[in-house]
RNA sequence: GCCCAGAUGGUGGAAUUGGUAGACACGAGGGACUUAAAAUCCCUUGACCAUUGCGGUCGUACGGGUUCGAGUCCCGUUCCGGGCACCA
């Protein structure tokens, strides 16, 4: 009897192993060279892990695991982004604590994952919402508070040393505010949220209340009034990347806009370095893209525009100075405090309806509505350049909250003036030569300007210098009018970004607490040695009867000051006990840094201490899923970039290269029930009639309309349902009628989509283990295709991973079950075939390649079992190549070859050319390009001598007979071209 | 609308980066071994024509181009996916 492949005892045998030995267990050692591979982390959901979660854990544990037997001290850890709206959703339905349910979840997953091999470490496993991780998200919280950034405004320090923004102490500024005020303080490039001017006397009258709020505008975490995404039915706010199409992207409830005060983390501050750091990464070039986009910086020039019999001027930014020329109308946004300004009297009226009317309207109603409205405010601004006076509207098309919230229309180029423009009969003057506007706007960037001016007493002279444009390029006016606005001081050059600040706080339960007192109503960080301020127990989940948060539950929820500790909040006298903050911090909060801490989990000094995080850095291997794009991976880099700066982190960017594994999705099962039924009819029986305004399919069966019903995967094989499966799943099928077709089957329709639990087409990765064993089950996954792409899970190809574990095992044992390697000396074809194996493989995981790796061990197993090959000098190099994607099987087989280390301490075989090198090459004959016949080359014969012996060759004759050579191509290895013609 | 990525057999996907397209796997068909099934092994499998002559023609979404040679490079079109979307 051949030795057969157990999976199920080789798996078991090898996880207790791994536990017993610590065989993954790392530590820093500074005569290794160091690598860091990392997952994103998972939120331990109710449903379980399911098969997508493991494709990008196995994709970087194949790495991990690969770098280590190339010699690296290579760390992969694995950890759990506790905090999170479900399981805090699940605690006000059910009542049950939100970290009773979360670890019951996190148990599972830990179960599930100790299935698949991988090579954790689980000694640093992080969990967000135990203490002491949050300990450091929320003393980087106060770090933020307790910064600015630009450069140090310190005369002493201007020049060397201080040319890179970067943050710094906040005293440095007060300190500067104490001595000047704001004077001079804009050479410093320091980030604000709106600019402010005021003197040395001032600043020192104030008192520390309004200090605070001055302080705030310059804090990189800081408390403002903000426009929010509000969404009632969460009862929180929402960052701009949890709003999808006017909706919270978890729910999708409606989410309007609010004025509320909420902290904020001024990442707008780091816009040009997020911006320029992605030129130093190796990530995908559409992740970078998005990035860039959501950046979006936009370099233009602000003007000054004065308004006419009114001593009001205003600002307006273009990105088109040169369309300067062009301007027939400017625009205010409907909240821009000019508008209450500039209104004359007349137009009061007319301008207080569109506010109102504007006011009315949601988010979303203004994202999918583009129709034009807008009022005219009775003032006209001066255009600067041509000395014109042009109406000033109010429209809602402006945003308030991007550059100054006011614009100078230019209709002829600018699709949307021009919309405006048509609709109020404003004039439209083309400025670029051939440019047709009757009937759309010009908007491309390229072309000859004209019309600039119109006349030469059309231009406004400034130090006897008039601005003209006419025969320059569009990027020649561009650049000329700004050294004009410059040079006159009209205006200045200035960079837009449209990355705006993070809200940092929610109004929910299950997220960390902020470490802040209220002081008299000034906000104040409880110090940085009581940390961390423990989340408190309270008895309901939802918000109290006054509307105060989830935390207005808790009852000791107060700041002694002079003890320093929590105490009952009926204690809170504002002399020495004062309340707490009621907000929460968000999700991202914890999961912004969990890389650094993963290099020191355990320390209680520091987020990371100094000796780890120089020998780790930065994380090398970033994988995980291209949905964070413009959430967790901006935040994250900010929030690296900010520990950068205070020197905790050793690098600017936090991952050196990312991957970003496509999702699997599900096989949703759809069976039709008849509406007001309880009957359901076999999808092939069914009428589809397409709603082309819905894109949308109907179907109907003998004219009553049936409606489709999600049903359990498990429940279907191929599209045939099992009506007695399905009977037993829940009680609306029980007595339900099943119209069958006339093969007396039920079929359903599928549909691709996502992967989850309310759409019953979750396929969990135990079952395959159980049937196929875990090696199974990462080779399949890897298998599928490259890890980048999205592909439906499909159990269809899973046999042929099966079968070549299965052969590549029989490799090893002769037919009555013994070991068949032996000292045999290896054939010359054995190496070869060895060879290729190792430099393919070698390769192939270098560039994430591995479902053609997979391709190549098969190819190599059967070319080797083809050879009956037997040689130890052969087979012992085999554990070590499979063992990053079949760990167990390779262990197995390294420890059945007498081996007593683990296959993890090898060595990764070194791939020998000369194995390779053909004494002749097969290559294809071309004739103009057309391969003729195929031939043996000596492998070193040069292009010369190839052409001479194929053009000798007796296959040859027939195409040269009549034709005369014109050029021949041969490149040694590669192809042999004979150009011909006939002969003249 | 703008930006990015992509389209290859019945299916998932390969292709040394411009050099014999379809590796590898699934599925399908045929065969061997078996009383039978499972397992295993062998053959065929892009299309069409020719098949007791070993071959020929076409073929990488579509239309052009560059080249001795294009799945790969360039121009245009269609379709699918992702991101941004009144950002001045």
């Amino acid at each position: 009897m051949a030795k057969e492949y157990n999976f199920r005892e080789i798996e078991q045998k090898w996880h207790q192993n791994w536990v017993a030995n610590k065989t993954y267990k790392v530590v820093e050692d500074e005569n290794r060279k160091k690598f860091y591979v990392l997952n994103m982390f998972p939120y331990p959901s109710g449903a379980g892990l399911h098969v997508g979660h493991p494709l990008g854990y196995i994709a970087s544990d194949i790495y991990a695991r690969y770098k280590r037997l190339q010699g690296f001290n290579v760390l992969n850890p694995m950890g759990y982004d506790a905090y999170g709206l479900p399981a805090e959703q699940y605690a006000i339905k059910t009542g049950q604590h939100p970290e009773k349910t979360t670890f019951q979840n996190i148990d599972r997953y830990r179960e599930q994952l100790d299935k698949i091999g991988f090579s954790f470490d689980w000694d640093r496993e992080v969990r967000t919402c135990t203490p002491d991780y949050y300990k450091w998200t929320q003393w980087a919280f106060q770090k933020m508070f307790k910064s600015f950034y630009g450069l140090t405004p310190n005369p002493s320090s201007v020049g060397e040393g201080n040319q890179q923004p970067k943050a710094h102490p906040i005293e440095e500024l007060i300190a500067y505010f104490e001595k000047k005020g704001t004077e001079g303080l804009d050479a410093y490039n320091i980030a604000q949220g709106e600019e402010l001017s005021f003197t040395a006397e001032e600043w020192n009258s104030w008192d520390e209340k309004k200090q605070s709020d001055v302080l705030m505008n310059y804090r990189l975490a800081f408390m403002g009034e903000t426009m929010v995404n509000w969404c009632p039915q969460l009862g929180t706010v929402l960052a701009n990347d949890e709003v999808v199409n006017g909706v919270s992207e978890r729910g999708g409830y409606p989410v309007e806009q609010k004025k509320m005060r909420q902290w904020c983390l001024r990442v707008s501050a780091y816009s040009q370095r997020l911006l320029d750091g992605l030129e130093t990464i190796q990530w995908s070039e559409s992740i970078k893209e998005t990035q860039k986009n959501w950046i979006g910086r936009s370099e233009g020039t602000e003007v000054q525009i004065k308004v006419a019999d009114q001593d009001v001027d205003f600002t307006i930014f273009t990105t088109r100075a040169d369309t300067m020329f062009g301007v027939t109308f400017f625009v205010l946004a409907p909240e821009s405090e000019l508008v209450d300004k500039v209104t004359t009297p007349e137009q009061r009226a007319a301008v207080d309806e569109y506010i109102k009317y504007v006011k009315g309207r949601t988010e979303r109603e203004r994202m999918i509505d583009h129709t034009v409205t807008g009022v005219f405010s009775g003032a006209y601004g001066i255009n600067p350049i041509t000395g014109d006076k042009c109406p000033i509207y109010i429209a809602e098309y402006v945003l308030a909250g991007y550059g100054t919230g006011a614009i100078m229309a230019v209709p002829a180029h600018d699709s949307r003036d021009y919309a405006f423009a048509k609709h109020f009969d404003l004039p439209i003057i083309p400025l670029v030569e051939g440019a047709d506007v009757s009937k759309e706007s010009y908007d491309a960037k390229e072309g000859i300007v004209m019309n600039s001016p119109v006349s030469p007493d059309k231009s406004v002279k400034y130090d006897g210098e008039s601005l003209n444009l006419n025969g320059k390029t569009i990027k020649e006016a561009i650049a000329e009018t700004k050294r004009f606005v410059k040079a006159h001081k009209l205006g200045r050059v200035k960079v837009n970004y449209r990355l705006r600040d993070a809200i940092f706080s929610r109004q929910r339960y299950w997220g960390e607490p902020f470490p802040v007192y209220y002081k008299k109503g000034i906000p104040t960080m409880i110090p940085e040695e009581c940390l961390p301020i423990e989340l408190p127990q309270v008895d309901k989940f939802l918000p109290t009867e006054t509307g105060e948060p989830p935390l207005g539950n808790a009852t000791k929820w107060a700041w002694d000051e002079k003890n320093k500790k929590i105490v009952e909040k009926s204690l809170i006298d504002e002399v020495n006990v004062f309340p707490i903050e009621l907000y929460t911090m968000p999700g991202f909060a914890g999961s912004s840094a969990y890389y650094l801490r993963y290099m020191d989990p355990k320390d209680d000094e520091a987020l990371v201490s100094e000796k780890a995080a120089s020998y780790w850095q930065n994380v090398d291997l970033y994988v995980g899923g291209s949905e964070h794009a413009t959430g967790h991976l901006i935040y994250s880099r900010f929030w690296n970039k900010f520990l950068f700066d205070l020197g905790v982190s050793k690098k600017d960017e936090p991952f050196q290269k990312l991957i970003n594994q496509g999702m699997i999705q599900g096989w949703s099962s759809f069976v039709y029930r008849l509406r007001n039924t309880n009957k359901f009819v076999s999808f092939d029986l069914l009428d589809e009639q397409y709603d082309e305004a819905k894109k949308k399919s109907f179907y109907y069966y003998q004219g009553a309309e049936a409606d489709p019903v999600y049903a359990d995967i498990s429940m279907v094989s191929g599209n045939i349902l099992n009506v007695e499966k399905i009977r037993e799943w829940t009680p609306e099928f029980r007595d339900a009628e099943f119209i069958l077709n006339q093969n007396g089957q039920y079929i359903v329709s599928q549909a691709i989509e996502k992967m989850s639990k309310s759409k019953y087409n979750v396929v969990n990765p135990d079952d395959i283990c159980e049937n196929y064993g875990a090696d199974t089950l990462r080779l399949y996954e890897m298998f599928l295709g490259p890890i980048e792409q999205s592909k439906p899970w499909d159990v269809a190809g899973i046999d042929g991973c099966f079968r070549f574990l299965k052969k590549f095992w029989s490799l090893y044992w002769d037919k009555d079950g013994n070991l068949a390697a032996d000292d045999s000396k290896a054939t010359a074809d054995n190496m070869k075939t060895l060879h290729k194996l190792i430099k393919k493989v070698t390769s192939d995981i270098e560039e994430f390649s591995y479902n053609t790796s997979i391709s190549a061990f098969m190819v190599a197993v059967n070319e080797l079992s083809g050879q009956k090959c037997r040689s130890k000098q052969v087979l012992s190099q085999l554990p070590v190549l499979i063992a990053p994607f079949a760990p167990h099987i390779a262990e197995e087989l390294w420890e059945a070859l007498g081996n007593k280390t683990s296959v993890c301490d090898a060595k990764w075989p070194e791939f020998d050319e000369k194995f390779l090198v053909e004494s002749s090459v097969k290559l294809g004959v071309q004739f103009n390009g057309k391969v003729r016949f195929a031939m043996d080359f000596p492998a070193d014969a040069t292009p010369d001598q190839m052409v001479q012996m194929a053009t000798s060759a007796p296959d040859a004759q027939k195409y040269l007979d009549g034709m005369q050579i014109v050029k021949t191509i041969a490149i040694p290895g590669r192809i042999v071209n004979i150009v011909i013609k006939p002969q003249a």
